[in-house]
RNA sequence: GUCCCGUUCGUCUAGUGGUUUAGGACACCGCCCUUUCACGGCGGCAACACCGGUUCAAAUCCGGUACGGGAUGCCA
């Protein structure tokens, strides 16, 4: 069979985890089955829908590299083929039109809460010879009252419900425009999916969806209903968990295939593996593999796999992701942090840490001092970093180089390396924390760091 | 209220009736490495929601309870 997927995002916000994991599953089936991987924006509901969340919604997708196979569909463009459908399932007596208003509305679901019993409209029983001309109407299904209907789902198995509880859904609105109920069941079929993967809050609507499906003779495709994705307290993902949307993440230094990785291993697993690449993600993926509990995003999780992805960088990727966030002074700064990456990225989450934290690489000649570095600058100390300067003068400027010439200082002075390292470091980086100081010093070259100490070892 | 779904360390999960003293990863704690912070290495803490049943044997199968989630919209 030919696999055909989609993913169907209504676009009332950006592109949210929850989302973009859908979407990621999607592909991720479509691909393992050499099928196709849809798009389609839900925009039946016109007065939510804006233009800036489909761009936002495109936008994420592209980072993510979950771009549609082709131009997205919008389901709006399609109402009048809804419509035509709503009116075959009159006409087959599958669906007849409901002209009860807002007030009788609400008693009958006061009365079916009190009693028990799904709300049923008295119009499903009347002919078209009732019809109240002129005045306004909605078309609902027409839903079985008695037997059951069982639907086999890829991921919750054997799902059966009473046909009973179903109820008469809308899906023509009073003003003629169809519901979502009605447009996703016609658009999926006139799209070919075949596979309807999507979050389990629409397990239920299945059930009703698939009356559309059987009125019209349709064959239904295979369901897959995945659990949502949940904030830390197990509660549905909110504002008040953090960020939500994709594009936050971004933001935030994580790398698109860090957040591919995380966001394919919640609710999915392939044994004991924690970081999958996309080609091996491509090659193992299976509908069966996916859990069936929520599960809770985790960001120290989502740091880890970005350190793991962070550290497997060439330099050269690197420095360009970090180069967007500040501005170098110089050639000799570029190649500075290009020296120090390697040892950079090993102590990195996110490449925003490494480009906060290599204000000394950048700027030539004097440095901001931090104040808690401040404190190891006493005059003791600068006395000794003053010798030091001096005991560096015919130093071979490499590792070896300078750590010859600073082990045997600190012979000749009696001292260790920890007596001099802390404020070696606060005079040359400004900073209380940074990799080892000799590397900086080798990144700094002889004259950059000769004038740092001078500078930083002034006695007031 | 009714219907549907779920429940293994704090978190993500492995586990598909005996291979399990329930494994891995993140987080946390300790030790080592070390000029600092990290990284890395080693070790530790820590879970089958509960109650019954089936079976020689159950985290795994069945039933119930509790808790959580979802649906019950002229939202999607």
């Amino acid at each position: 069979m030919n696999v055909v997927t989609r993913f169907a995002p209504s676009p009332t916000g950006y592109l949210h985890i929850g989302g973009a994991r859908t979407a990621l599953f999607n592909w991720l089936f479509a691909r393992h089955h050499a099928g196709t991987y849809l798009l389609r924006i839900e925009d039946t509901d016109k007065a939510r829908s804006t233009d800036d969340a489909i761009a936002a919604i495109y936008d994420g997708l592209q980072w993510l590299g979950l771009a549609g196979d082709q131009p997205a569909v919008s389901q709006s463009a399609q109402s009048a083929r809804h419509v035509e459908v709503a009116n075959a399932l009159v006409a087959a007596g599958a669906a007849y039109q409901c002209f009860l208003s807002a007030e009788e509305l609400t008693s009958i679901r006061e009365a079916s809460k009190n009693s028990g019993d799904t709300v049923r409209s008295p119009w499903r029983d009347r002919g078209p010879s009732e019809a109240q001309l002129g005045k306004s109407f909605v078309v609902r299904m027409k839903m079985p009252s008695d037997g059951s209907t069982t639907i086999k789902d890829a991921v919750q198995g054997n799902v059966t419900v009473q046909n009973k509880v179903l109820d008469d859904m809308v899906i023509l609105r009073a003003d003629g425009t169809p519901t979502y109920m009605l447009a996703v069941v016609v658009d999926d079929h006139d799209m070919g999916i075949t596979h309807v993967i999507r979050g389990d809050d629409h397990l239920n609507n299945a059930f009703r969806q698939y009356m559309v499906y059987k009125s019209m003779g349709w064959q239904e495709p295979v369901f897959a209903h995945i659990p949502l994705i949940h904030g830390s307290d197990g509660t549905k993902l909110s504002k008040r968990h953090g960020a939500l949307s994709v594009g936050a993440y971004r933001d935030m230094g994580f790398l698109s295939d860090a957040m591919f990785s995380y966001l394919l291993r919640l609710g999915w697993s392939s044994g004991d593996k924690d970081i999958i690449s996309r080609d091996n993600a491509v090659r193992l993926f299976d509908l069966d593999r996916i859990g069936k509990s929520p599960a809770r995003f985790d960001n120290d999780k989502l740091r880890d796999i970005n350190a793991n992805y962070i550290k497997q960088m060439d330099s050269h990727s690197l420095f360009e992701l970090i180069a967007k966030h500040f501005t170098a002074s110089s050639d000799a700064a570029q190649q500075r942090i290009l020296y120090m990456l390697p040892l950079l990225k090993e102590r990195a989450k996110t490449h925003l840490d490494i480009a906060e934290s290599v204000s000394y690489l950048i700027v030539d000649g004097p440095i901001d001092m931090d104040a808690d570095a401040a404190v190891l600058l006493t005059n003791e100390t600068k006395d000794i970093l003053l010798d030091l300067n001096k005991a560096l003068t015919f130093a071979k400027w490499d590792l070896e180089g300078l750590k010859v010439v600073i082990n045997t200082f600190l012979e000749e002075k009696d001292l260790k390396m920890r007596d001099i390292g802390l404020p070696l470091r606060a005079a040359i980086t400004g900073k209380k924390q940074s990799p080892s100081i000799i590397e900086i010093m080798v990144a700094l070259g002889r004259s950059e760091t000769n004038t740092r100490l001078q500078m930083a070892c002034k006695l007031l």
